[in-house]
DNA sequence: CTCTTTGGCGCG
DNA sequence: AAAGCGCGCCAAAGAG
């Protein structure tokens, strides 16, 4: 393994030194690969977080190298240099996030990222190892240098010296284009170790090739964005605002003492004045330190148990004003400093979770409140010629759970139930047959109150909860929850045998790898913490949903549809679709999220829509 | 002053 | 024998 003395690092600042660069790209590169990274920043005067946003700040240097070379490219001066080299250059172009870069030059270059030839070495080190580090430094020290991370603090201290920020540091400072440059280098020697693993033919080239086509449509999606009614935020916003700030004051007065001030936004003082007006926790009320819970929960106790006094009025109030605090600040805030000309492009991580579903920040668009319209109802279609659609899978998780179990009456019924359906029947449902088959009752329906308990314990099973848990949930008495598990454990063994199996498989990989961890059906490794065994079922009904999703994604974008890609919420997707077509394209998109194949329960999706606000489409 | 932790709450 | 899984954002409070 060669370490990192011999490398060479320069800087375009002249005609000759880009002829240079030419002449050095021209030669042989070791694995027909050069790495590509840019440095980015604010502009003076404007918020440093700027310096990440495409639509807020701009490029300072892009930077090419390969095993042995790196080259910063000032950007304002010689981005020509960057685009020359770029158009001659027809080998593997290897990043690390290229969500960033491939962000960054659509928005702001002419250079599209070459995709089919192109590479990200942050996918691949998740892949290999989804609990890892994701830092280029840290990933270099261990897969290629271990003094790698060591030449990140040179610029670190010379910024911090100097007060310099990603905007305002010198492009000439050696410190930083020398680690800009140096960025390439790193990349390319980590992608020729990763691909040991990730490279054509090897064990996870096919998670690996699902995951670049899946990156290659999120960055789009992220560039098409999300449409707000900029003006309903802001009207949303005062108004929740306006509420909450009259709640607060009124409750802080009313409640501070003399010599003491104190907040009803704050739950230290919320515990001492409940106290005082006779309000009484239960022994299960507290929080993983010890302290007394003041959550939505036990407020909502107090409402009930303390009815017509004081405490009751106060949890009411309480609750209110954190209800509109959440709506105001968390969205109808976030919507407005977000958007740009009315578009919201949030970051969509495509392997942000350990079990390999997608976040979304700024804002956190997989967190909208669906309990009422309100804050949905700021979303709209693309242009006025679009209307939004929303497709969802079906009980997605159950259905893989009881394709993965291999039980056969399980399996029966879900497709009796989707038989059924398809035929009309307002029942056809599986929470419903399998309620039937539990409590030996054809007469039970979709609204017997029975259902609510098997649905409580189908998903907290899925997610690993004992029967304990499972019935604080529904809220129904231990008793009865036990009697639910052992008729479905009784009446569909296979269930156990497969939660059985996996952990069992877990135990033995950790006993033998030091690690234990499942399979998903791609080939996916998604290992668990140490002693928690029991979350890789959920962590294989979980990613293996997450798999069938992106795969869906891909789908789509086979059937053209890219365009029209708004939001992914793990299981739905948000898309703007012209009204002409409405009625076709969400037939295609209903086929596109439909998963038959490789499933005893096949995977299947609706689809809701057209209409003028995300709002509409709640259930 | 900034950074981190905790509790709470929104989603699948 | 028993174990509720995965995220992001905000306000308050503690730490440095």
């Amino acid at each position: 393994m060669a370490d990192l003395s011999g490398v060479r690092l320069e800087r375009v600042d002249s005609v000759q030194k880009a002829g240079e660069l030419m002449t050095w790209l021209s030669e042989r590169h070791e694995t027909n690969a050069i790495g590509f990274d840019i440095e980015t920043g604010e502009y003076l005067g404007n918020p440093t977080d700027d310096a990440l946003s495409p639509y807020h700040g701009h490029i300072r240097l892009a930077q090419i190298g390969d095993q042995n070379t790196g080259w910063a490219i000032p950007w304002d001066e010689w981005s020509g240099v960057f685009y020359e080299a770029m158009s001659r250059w027809e080998g593997h172009i290897i990043t690390h996030n290229i969500a960033f870069e491939a962000k960054w030059m659509g928005v702001q270059s002419r250079f599209k990222m070459p995709w089919e030839r192109s590479h990200d070495t942050m996918i691949q080190a998740h892949i290999v190892d989804p609990l890892g580090p994701g830092a280029l430094k840290v990933l270099t020290s261990r897969y290629v240098d271990r003094r790698a991370a060591a030449m990140q603090s040179m610029l670190d201290e010379a910024m911090a010296k100097n007060g310099w920020t990603w905007g305002t540091v010198p492009t000439t400072l050696q410190e930083y284009w020398a680690y800009g440059a140096l960025d390439t280098v790193l990349t390319v020697r980590l992608w020729d170790k990763l691909n040991e693993d990730c490279g054509p033919g090897k064990r996870y080239a096919g998670v690996y090739d699902l995951e670049m086509a899946v990156r290659r449509v999120v960055t789009e999606m992220e560039m098409n964005g999300a449409r707000v009614d900029v003006d309903y935020c802001e009207r949303k916003y005062k108004e929740l605002h306006d509420y909450s700030s009259a709640v607060k004051s009124w409750g802080d007065e009313l409640y501070s003492e003399p010599k003491k001030k104190r907040s009803i936004t704050s739950n230290q003082d919320l515990v001492k004045i409940f106290t005082e007006i006779g309000a009484e926790w239960l022994e299960e009320e507290r929080t993983p330190t010890g302290q007394r819970q003041m959550n939505k929960a036990v407020l909502k106790r107090f409402i009930n148990d303390y009815d017509g006094t004081q405490a009751a009025y106060l949890a009411t109030q309480v609750l209110s004003m954190r209800k509109a605090s959440k709506l105001a600040d968390t969205y109808f805030a976030n919507f407005m400093h977000y958007n740009v000309d009315g578009v919201l492009h949030p970051n969509i991580r495509t392997l942000a979770a350990r079990t390999s579903r997608m976040s979304i920040t700024n804002p956190a668009l997989q967190t909208l409140g669906k309990g009422e319209r309100t804050v949905r109802d700021a979303f709209i279609a693309r242009n006025e010629d679009e209307m939004l659609i929303s497709s969802d899978l079906d009980q997605v998780e159950f259905r893989m759970f009881a394709s993965l179990s291999e039980d056969p009456q399980l399996i029966a019924l879900f497709n009796k139930a989707d038989a059924d359906y398809a035929g009309g029947d307002p029942n056809g449902d599986s929470f419903t047959y399998i309620m039937r088959d539990l409590y030996n009752n054809p007469a039970l329906d979709k609204k017997s109150p029975q259902r609510k308990l098997i649905k409580g314990y189908i998903y907290g099973r899925l997610y690993g909860a004992g029967v304990a848990k499972q019935a604080l949930t529904a809220g129904v008495p231990e008793e009865q929850m036990r009697q639910v598990a052992e008729a479905f454990d009784r009446n569909y063994p296979g269930a156990k045998q497969f939660t059985q199996k996996v952990e069992d498989s877990g135990m033995r990989r950790f006993r033998e790898e030091g690690q234990g961890y499942i399979l998903t059906k791609t080939g996916r490794r998604l290992p668990c913490d140490e002693g928690k065994g029991y979350t890789l079922v959920n962590y294989m009904i979980q990613g293996g949903a997450a798999e069938v999703f992106k795969q869906n994604l891909l789908k789509l974008d086979a059937a053209g549809l890219t365009d029209y890609l708004v939001v992914p919420v793990h299981d739905e997707i948000v898309m703007s679709i012209p009204k002409a077509e409405a009625p076709e394209i969400m037939a295609q998109v209903k086929e596109c999220m439909t998963t038959r194949e490789g499933w005893a329960v096949p995977l299947t999706a609706g689809c809701d829509g057209p209409a003028e606000r995300w709002g509409d489409l709640i259930d």
